[in-house]
DNA sequence: AGGGTCGATGAGACCAAGTCCCATCACTGG
DNA sequence: CCAGTGATGGGACTTGGTCTCATCGACCCT
């Protein structure tokens, strides 16, 4: 048996997000969570660097993101590298298991100022490491933007499809799909 | 003679300006800025919700681009009426006396995370605000996301290019062209 | 001229976020 | 049995942000 109880990021994480849904963000005290996970204040801000982070532990995303980027066959287009490694995140991350805390998670997101912006800046980190990604299989710069731009559109349209709980696709079908979608818009000409 | 001395929001924003650039945002303090605005920390978040904002004051720029797109010649394509609402802005508002004070504000932005999360959750709601402006002249919904996405994206170019100093050209021309030169990137296909 | 009003500012108490430093605890290895 | 180690606890301290009440300076009105 272990000295501690275990895995006390993921207990604060889960703490945090009952209370988040039960009073509000706002209303929460860092102390709260704590105390509901059988910690203090001082291991709270050990594992994450202050109070909104709590809800963006899972950090691997961009990693597996810019893999699956890195890893689609050379002949593969901006856009349908972007693909490739939607699905590799499908596969890897966004699984089956993981939806309804998802949902759950961006529910509450929704509803707080402070917490979209914090989600609004890993979403600009998040595209440029696309782009970077993009640049390394010799994507031009521009064109690099150009794509990944559009695909963290279909990323966002494709997450919302999925945690929509109405809706049993694997996350990187749906990927797949928004893609054609926003291919089809065809805004360009 | 005036009560006070005019423009309170103003020396605030030029005070706060000044400390970022000597100390840095996080080593500057509210009390500090307001005492060299000749103020005090009340009067401070009396017209600033909080620190962060003090940088983010102008709040019209959503509206002037917002009715730029609507004022948009009704044949017009949404990328042209985009580039319509970037042309007013860079008349109304970006004009050749703000460009330093632009610089400074921008260069103070890049150094500091905290910084940066606000203006990115302030291009989130400007892309928001340009969905529903397409959404209202008629354009789908899928294809108003991908032509804010890509506005959004010639925006960033623009700015920055305008921003710096070695180019004196206008705000709405840079626009022009950087949204020629996405539109010839040509993802989509 | 003098008192009342009103809008902008100041003063200070108060709470929560976040930082820091040091103590404590539970187990491990010699 | 004792020293070491890593995770945790405790509490002081600074700062951002809220709130309430006092003050001040000009204007109005009689």
């Amino acid at each position: 048996m272990a000295r501690w109880q275990p895995d006390a990021p993921g207990r604060l994480a889960a703490a945090a997000l009952d209370l988040f849904e039960e009073r509000g963000y706002e209303s929460t005290t860092v102390i709260e969570i704590a105390e509901r996970a059988g910690l203090t204040k001082s291991t709270f801000f050990r594992y994450f660097p202050d109070k909104r982070e709590v809800l963006f532990g899972g950090g691997t995303v961009a990693g597996l993101l810019v893999e699956g980027i890195a890893s689609a066959p050379p002949t593969a287009g901006p856009l349908d590298a972007v693909a490739h490694g939607l699905d590799a995140l499908g596969r890897t991350f966004f699984t089956a298991d993981r939806r309804e805390f998802s949902g759950r998670r961006q529910a509450v997101l929704n509803a707080h100022t402070e917490l979209r912006e914090r989600e609004a800046l890993k979403r600009i980190d998040l595209t440029a490491s696309m782009i970077e990604a993009l640049e390394r299989r010799g994507v031009p710069s521009l064109t690099a933007r150009v794509a990944a731009k559009l695909g963290a559109l279909v990323w966002e349209i494709a997450y919302d499809q999925w945690v929509d709980t109405n809706n049993r696709e694997g996350f990187g079908p749906l990927a797949r799909q928004a893609l054609a979608d926003v291919r089809a818009a065809g805004v360009v000409r």
